[in-house]
DNA sequence: GTGCCTGTTACCTC
DNA sequence: AGAGGTAACAGGCA
């Protein structure tokens, strides 16, 4: 569910909370899974007092720069911030809460439990595996095209693994193959000069467009991506193909089709997008 | 109730 | 290298 979009517009939120320079005093563990690498006794030990110096985004993880280590959050298919005012009572899908210095306090609600906080001086362990920030300059047609050039696997997986590109998930990469006329199962060095081109401005574009729109909300269920203010995206409107299998194409008319593709659900117009 | 689906990623085997 | 399966989980839906 958070894709780059999702995660920029959270992120993008918390700053203008006011949340960097403010001091954590304390946290609290509900589910230790959710804390990678440490115990809550060591997570909450390590993480009291440190302020919040800067909060970044780097593909789908929301790192905060902390005073002395780094807190990196990733939230996976259900995890949202909360910033409420005073204390409440823990949520039944909360799983971790930081008590603020301001007397706010940051909760992160997670129902199907695999997001995951690290908290390190080394953000580099993990951040270096992850490849291009896809609105950057550095992602540019010609290091989309030595990507693709260098693996003969189908272009839908490329797309979505974090180590060449990272922020892609399911709904943009589906988004992107149609906007470029890609089929979801072409192999990634089969295609030309001029697909390339299209995929690299259907991708900047898609995500620019969801970064606008504030992200992707599809459902009204509470497992559905809302921001910390509450606040439901926008892009949902905006998709052409995600989740609109049987429904006619807006660029031919033809039928939308759904298949599986590396086991993930894939939306793609056979007509537009031939193999 | 049952079984299948879901927006992410890691890990395993072939 | 890449494909395919499973797993972590909870809930929505037919």
């Amino acid at each position: 569910m958070p894709e780059l979009p999702e995660v920029e517009t959270i992120v993008r939120e918390l700053r203008e909370a006011a949340l960097t320079g403010v001091r954590i005093s304390h946290a609290i563990v509900f589910w230790q899974r959710s804390i990678s690498e440490l115990t809550d006794t060591q997570f909450c030990q390590k993480i009291a007092s440190q302020t919040i110096k800067e909060i970044q985004r780097r593909g789908k993880f929301l790192v905060f720069r902390l005073t002395r280590d780094t807190l990196l959050v990733h939230l996976r298919m259900t995890g949202k911030f909360m910033l409420t005012h005073e204390e409440c009572a823990a949520h039944a899908h909360e799983r971790v809460r930081l008590y603020l210095s301001d007397r706010r306090i940051l909760r992160f609600e997670d129902q199907r439990k695999f997001g995951k906080w690290y908290l390190t001086s080394h953000p580099e362990r993990i951040l270096d595996n992850l490849g291009l920030e896809p609105l950057s300059k550095e992602f540019t047609v010609s290091a989309l095209k030595t990507i693709l050039s260098r693996h003969h696997r189908q272009i839908k997986p490329l797309l979505l693994d974090q180590k060449y590109i990272a922020g892609l998930g399911n709904i943009y990469v589906d988004e992107a193959l149609w906007a470029a006329k890609i089929h979801p199962q072409r192999s990634a060095s089969s295609l030309k000069e001029q697909e390339i081109r299209h995929l690299h401005h259907a991708i900047v574009d898609v995500l620019t467009q969801g970064v606008e729109n504030t992200g992707t909300s599809l459902g009204a269920a509470r497992a559905n991506y809302f921001s910390v203010s509450g606040r439901r995206g926008n892009h949902q409107n905006a998709l052409n193909v995600f989740r609109k299998d049987g429904l006619s194409c807006t660029r031919c008319g033809s039928l939308i089709k759904k298949m599986i593709v590396a086991q993930r659900g894939t939306h793609y117009c056979p007509n537009c997008q031939p193999f």
